[in-house]
RNA sequence: CGGGGUGUGGCGCAGGCGGCAGCGCGCUGGCAUGGGGGGCCAGAGGUCACGGGUUCAAGUCCCGUCACCCCGACCA
């Protein structure tokens, strides 16, 4: 490709919008272009990264002994409206109706129609198992799309489905995507974690993440250097600790104005957050009031509290209904005194603290040297305790480390949650009719994108891996107006071109540091510089990876490329 | 959906105290250049997000709407 032919336009300055380096890198790149909140359109550049992208995944998906099918993006409410998700599902599910008045989705996900297709055609034991997947736009209305290709309302996801005709079996099925998804996140040169995962709300038996660590993700992560346990932060189960061996002091009522936040308290007290004890009362579907008791120096995870609750429908009280149902305000909420309409569970993490400080629910009012068993008692303890770096590990005890994780894949074995409703049954080889074993895979692969360039960029721009590279090399002549220098780099490009290296030819008439910086910008792997030295014979080559550079025979130097780039290809 | 912020040539920003709409990059033409977004000359390009209001006069003040970004809760 010659660049001076080819639509790419990258900027000198930084986008205002972009926040996530992956993001500035690849709006300021010329890959994407945003068109509306979490709506990205793909440049030339951009669609060769995505397609290389997707060439790794779908070859590891055909190994796998998966078959590729294409559904369909616009899909009849009917089928949602048979497994009840056309109402569960919620805002996020972007709605039309045609001009009959006939209601549709974008699919945001493929179950019900991977289901029809299956039952329509599979009937017994022996047509199974099967995985079927494909690569397609996704639509999700989502609440906050974010970060650019990260959390977009429309993006690309290549979704994988298993049928299986018992539990055995499908759990193979399960092993196999695990594996498979180990060797795609491998050959796409991302450094993944796999963690286990909660099931949720669509009460699968198993599931796990495979997550990268860094800043731009929204999933909390933690594992365990010790024993290698890692999961999703919202599954990790906290245990009571030790009780605290400290002599009992006397019990006090003490004036504590103003102190509507731990930290204020804890100041004005000179007392550790740690010695006190946090009441957070939640409104459950809109009438239940719940109190959860917990350390005051810990957060609530509010997915455990989901878990627990087994309802999403839960949100903190405001001012006036902690007035209404305590008749006190926010700061001064405690144990003590309540009505009984309100449901108390104590986080494990209060369990044994000596002399604590606890409110009472009257206003500016905190117990101070409150011990429990002789100033009051536990009431059921439960875990919704957010998990913070040096946990003990539930499988080890050792500390836990804890990090922002962005999820890449995430596999379920998911049961019959589909083919129960839809009636996606099988003979087995007795004749009896069984629902048909399911489970669903997906990965990503438009986020894949920013993920690699998190991991692969400096503050000059990107460094793709050659693999995924726009181009693997790029031919910069220095002097476009030196007829010799012309001559040698057309000569190289035109090699290149034979050798089938994937290769850009600078030949835009710019300065030298102007390509130079692009060059680094767009994250080339390799780089033939055309300049002075062609008189001696020679061009220099260069490796964004490392940085080296080497003077090179300008008959050897595509060569040596071919070499670099199929050794990077392995 | 709660909280915070921003909307001014294609991009990045200034102007905000009401009185000729500016700068840098990019773009067009020309000249000199050619190893790190380089120099000189000459140009083009704007419904100041939208709607309403105050005023002799609004980019600027007031009210409303919309869009986008960031922080929180949810998904690949």
């Amino acid at each position: 490709m010659r660049w001076s032919r080819y639509f790419w336009y990258t900027s000198k300055e930084d986008p205002a919008d972009a926040e996530a380096p992956s993001h500035k890198l690849l709006i300021k790149g010329g890959f994407i272009k945003q068109v509306s909140s979490g709506i990205y359109e793909f440049n030339p550049p951009g669609v060769k990264v995505l397609r290389k992208i997707e060439n790794i995944v779908r070859k590891e998906m055909d190994r796998s002994g998966a078959l590729e099918v294409l559904l369909t993006v616009l899909n009849p409410s009917e089928l949602w409206k048979e497994t009840g998700r056309w109402d569960l599902y919620g805002r996020e599910l972007f709605t039309l109706r045609d001009r009959n008045g006939r209601d549709y989705c974008l699919g945001p996900t493929h179950e019900e129609e991977i289901t029809d297709l299956v039952r329509s055609y599979v009937n017994s034991y022996k047509q199974l198992p099967l995985i079927l997947y494909q690569i397609q736009v996704k639509f999700r209305d989502e609440k906050r799309p974010r970060f650019g290709l990260i959390r977009g309302r429309e993006f690309i996801m290549k979704d994988a489905y298993s049928f299986d005709t018992d539990e055995m079996s499908a759990m193979i099925s399960y092993e196999n995507m695990k594996f498979t998804y180990d060797r795609i996140f491998k050959k796409l040169r991302l450094k993944t974690l796999m963690v286990e995962a909660s099931v949720g709300a669509i009460g699968g038996i198993s599931s796990h993440e495979f997550v990268v660590l860094t800043d731009y993700g929204e999933a909390r992560v933690a594992y365990c250097d010790n024993c290698n346990y890692a999961a999703n932060a919202e599954i990790v189960k906290l245990s009571k600790p030790k009780e605290e061996e400290e002599k009992e002091k006397p019990l006090e009522k003490r004036y504590t104005p103003n102190t509507d936040t731990i930290e204020k308290l804890s100041s004005y007290l000179g007392v550790p957050s740690g010695k006190i004890i946090k009441a957070v009362l939640y409104i459950v579907e809109d009438k239940e009031p719940v109190m959860f008791l917990i350390r005051g120096d810990r957060s609530i995870d509010e997915n455990k509290v989901e878990a627990f609750l087994g309802t999403e429908n839960f949100r903190l009280a405001d001012d006036q209904e902690v007035w209404n149902i305590l008749k006190t305000k926010k700061g001064f909420i405690g144990p003590f005194n309540l009505p009984n309409k309100v449901k108390v569970y104590w986080d494990n993490s209060t369990y044994g603290i000596k002399n604590a400080v606890i409110a009472l629910n009257e206003p500016d009012y905190h117990y101070v040297g409150a011990n429990p068993g002789r100033d009051f008692n536990y009431g059921e303890f439960v875990d919704v305790c957010q998990v913070e770096n040096g946990d003990p590990c539930p499988k080890c005890g050792s500390p836990l480390r804890v990090s922002k994780g962005l999820e890449l894949g995430h596999i379920f074995l998911l049961g019959t949650r589909y083919s129960e409703p839809m009636k996606a049954y099988y003979r087995d080889h007795t004749g009896q009719e069984k629902p048909i074993i399911m489970g669903c895979y997906g990965i990503g692969i438009s986020r894949c994108i920013s993920a690699i360039v998190e991991q692969y960029s400096d503050e000059k721009g990107i460094k793709w891996p050659t693999p995924i590279a726009p181009f693997e090399l790029d031919i910069i002549c220095v002097n476009t107006s030196d007829q010799e220098q012309r001559e040698v780099a057309e000569k190289l490009y035109l090699l290149a071109k034979e050798l089938d290296i994937d290769v850009i030819y600078d030949d835009r008439d710019e300065s030298p540091g102007f390509k130079f910086a692009d060059a680094d910008l767009c994250g080339f792997p390799y780089r033939i510089v055309v300049g002075k030295k062609v008189k001696e014979g020679k061009v220099e080559l260069q490796s964004r990876h490392t940085g080296e550079r080497w003077d090179m025979e300008i008959d050897k130097v595509i060569e040596e490329v071919k070499r670099l780039v199929d050794e990077d290809k392995k």
